[in-house]
DNA sequence: TCAATGCAGTAACTTTTGTTACAGAACCCT
DNA sequence: AGGGTTCTGTAACAAAAGTTACTGCATTGA
């Protein structure tokens, strides 16, 4: 494991925190579809991604779902943070959005740390700093933005988190993630394969010179 | 300053921090309507709140806006924290709700705090929980509900930021807020009073049995 | 006092989004 | 191969939100 420490996060934690990270983190791997944090559950460990892609939704009373933003190598969960360090309920839900793998640190050390490494005090702040910004990014999406464009914005962030320009999900799985209808998203879609941005086949989404 | 420091803080800080506060802030009283921080400007100095109330904006490029959260005592702002520890520029528009009272804390000490004093980098930690939460709390208004719940749930909340039950706005200041038109926050602000849940007036909305 | 301005009410219309319903194509399984 | 299931396309309609245009009333200030 210390191995992969040094490749993700080598050039941030010192050798000390890297060493300590490595004796009391756990190594997970998980597949595409785990789902890693339910909402209102409590969370007793914090997950510091070494590759793959997460997704962050919120989900409301009814269900209803939406799309906050994806993590990636080298980040971590705010939100775990705040539950961690605050002792508070998960608001989120958090799902593999690829198969990823993780270094889980118990939760105990992580204000250990706060005290003890500059380097952990600033992952934390840039950490909450970064998902604070993509929040906001969401607002102006859903506030500023007409859903066409939110959908072609979805489809551009999804193919750079997985790294392919074919998206392999179905109508139904986006609308869930944009919190709209079935229907509204097979009409945008159609419209931007009219517009040559995108070409459509069954549970794929082929992006076209984005 | 230093007894409305107590006041305010007191239970939070340990005295040797309250007394630094004291020595390098900057006691500062602003109107209503004063514009605190300016989209795209770097920020120098941090505000801990005392008393009144900052609304915080987002505006998008186009000069659109949208309410994100209210401040009140007790509070700071999180996005000046992430823009001074991390030297970003705002991204974001602050303005007095109401007259207020702020103690200004200059950048330089915030990072030598965080290293020195455990209860600030617990008010830290907390301020961006607080600020994550409000910000979700933004995404669910937008995304989940209609707008005249949105309106009405604004509607509370502005009269609790102003401890009035009557608010003290245009229709179209309204609309700024909540990024949609003066003709559509006065029809449902008319259905609003049909439904005996408001009572209009010029330039005033007198909240009933909120 | 009276003209100018700002604010609110409302009608008529458009656009966007959401809903319901159904049909055909692709896929899966035995 | 054939029956069931899932996915997509589309039409027709409904609801919500945005736009334009005009009215009259209140307030301001010359």
């Amino acid at each position: 494991m210390i191995q992969e420490l040094k490749n993700n996060y080598g050039n941030f934690f010192e050798d000390e925190l890297l060493e300590e990270i490595n004796q009391v983190g756990t190594f997970k791997e998980v597949p595409e579809g785990f789902e890693l944090i339910k909402p209102g559950s409590y969370i007793k460990s914090m997950p510091l991604i070494i590759s793959g892609a997460i997704k962050i939704l919120r989900e409301d009373l009814d269900g209803d779902e939406l799309l906050l933003y994806f993590l990636e190598q080298g980040d971590t969960c705010a939100m775990t943070l705040s539950c961690c360090l605050g002792h508070h309920k998960s608001e989120i839900k958090a799902i593999a959005e690829t198969d990823a793998k993780l270094i889980m640190v118990p939760v105990e050390k992580m204000e250990v740390w706060t005290t003890k490494y500059k380097s952990w005090r600033n992952f934390v702040f840039e950490s909450y700093h970064k998902r604070l910004m993509e929040t906001i990014e969401t607002i102006d999406s859903i506030a500023f933005l007409k859903m066409d464009d939110r959908l072609l914005k979805y489809l551009k962030d999804k193919s750079k988190v997985n790294s392919d320009h074919i998206i392999n999900n179905t109508h139904q799985e986006i609308a869930y993630d944009l919190h709209t209808s079935r229907v509204v998203i097979s009409r945008l879609l159609k419209k931007l394969e009219k517009e040559g941005k995108v070409k459509l086949n069954r549970n794929t989404i082929e992006m076209i010179n984005i």
